[in-house]
DNA sequence: TTGAAAAGGTGACAAATATCATATATATTT
DNA sequence: AAATATATATGATATTTGTCACCTTTTCAA
């Protein structure tokens, strides 16, 4: 086994909490995980289902989101290398709250809860750094909370073009790097399928934005900045 | 000073993060912390203030909010007896990203934040139970999220009734205790004051709600839940 | 106690968004 | 390569919700 799968010499744990892991519970993390490979489309877990366990993210992305009663789909968050999917449910000990499907293809590595809960009652600092990313989560999820009940579908639409550039940039030719089909764009933003593909026609339309096959990019920055704050 | 003002002797603090701590760590919040009276309307702190400390709620009810760019204040929680305030952004070194205003009077305890932050990086028990709760408030952001965009103001009101409800309870009459102005409940749900105030009149109309002065009650408890799934 | 301000209420209308139907393009499977 | 499924696109229409105007009731302070 090449020494870059053990989580002492991981990288990716830079960008989370088990930055603050000590090498003897690193080891004992390393030593207990599983490498998953999930293939774009699939799910990792399903809302309601008992986690034992979580998933830190070391390459694709991953939509979480929250089926609602009319049967549509709501994208909570996006969660990309680096990121630790499933914690909530495993500090909080409920079933998970979202389900988790893979919006490329993915390498997770999954780390049952034990290694996690055993440091998070020994090492304060572990236990700081989640504490810390998750505040960052909820402050994240109230602005989710603001824009979705003040502004406008093309709002958020225009918003949600600006954060794919400004998170997962944008190749060569400047489209942009993270490619989400339409429906899922809708249900980031919350709002119709069709009304989603309808303003992107429109924005294409308008010259803020081109197309390439299934790829999008920004044309006009400036302008989609200008919309997405009400001008 | 009587002895019920020790946070040692305090009650409340059996609802909160602060039963995690150790006598020591209690005496010291203690010493340095300042009792508050706040009064209906009035501001505890503010969206963008640099926060010294966290707010502990004694007694009274609070909304904390955030204002768009369009001017409209949406309500993302109510905190209550036993909920402390402002701990996100003192763990995220952040400014506040929401405002804090009375409901009803108000008596606060206000706790500076090194007392907390020293117990953060020294007590895991602290720690987690303050992670545990955070972990609580972002499933619940979660929830509102899905709620938003997925039902309707109609929906959404007919849930915060029964959210006003469970959480905190009727009186003798069928009353519900918590009494909030038409303005808060549809900056609760995201939607405009006059719609919200249409939707109660139907409500009332159709026997699902009475009202006596300011106090709104449910009458039809049943017939409020199957509308909220969308019945 | 009375007059101003705030909260509650309602109608008419406009705007935003969802829904349904249907068409076309693109991807996937056989 | 044909057949099938899936994603994108667009028009027509219905529904939901917001906005503006105005009125009444309640609250509160001078």
């Amino acid at each position: 086994m090449g020494s870059e799968s053990r989580c002492e010499n991981c990288i990716i744990r830079q960008f989370n909490s088990l930055r603050a892991m000590t090498k003897e519970e690193l080891k004992q993390v390393s030593d207990s995980k599983t490498s998953k490979i999930i293939k774009k489309g699939e799910a990792i877990f399903e809302e309601g289902e008992k986690l034992n366990g979580v998933f830190c993210v070391r390459e694709g992305v991953s939509k979480l989101s929250k089926l609602s009663s009319n049967g549509k789909d709501q994208i909570v968050k996006l969660a990309t290398k680096g990121e630790v999917m499933g914690q909530r449910s495993v500090i909080a000990e409920e079933t998970s709250n979202l389900s988790a499907v893979a919006v490329n293809d993915m390498k997770l590595c999954f780390i049952p809860k034990e290694a996690i809960v055993n440091t998070l009652h020994k090492n304060p600092d572990f236990t700081f750094e989640v504490l810390r990313l998750m505040a960052h989560d909820l402050r994240e999820a109230d602005d989710v909370i603001v824009n979705i009940s003040q502004k406008t579908v093309k709002q958020r639409i225009a918003e949600a073009f600006l954060y794919l550039k400004s998170n997962y940039g944008e190749d060569e030719e400047g489209y942009l790097v993270l490619t989400l089909s339409r429906e899922d764009i809708a249900n980031v933003v919350g709002t119709a399928t069709e009304s989603c593909i309808r303003i992107i026609s429109e924005f294409k339309k308008k010259g803020l934005l081109k197309s390439s096959g299934k790829k999008l990019g920004i044309l006009d920055e400036k302008k989609l900045k200008d919309l997405a704050e009400g001008f």
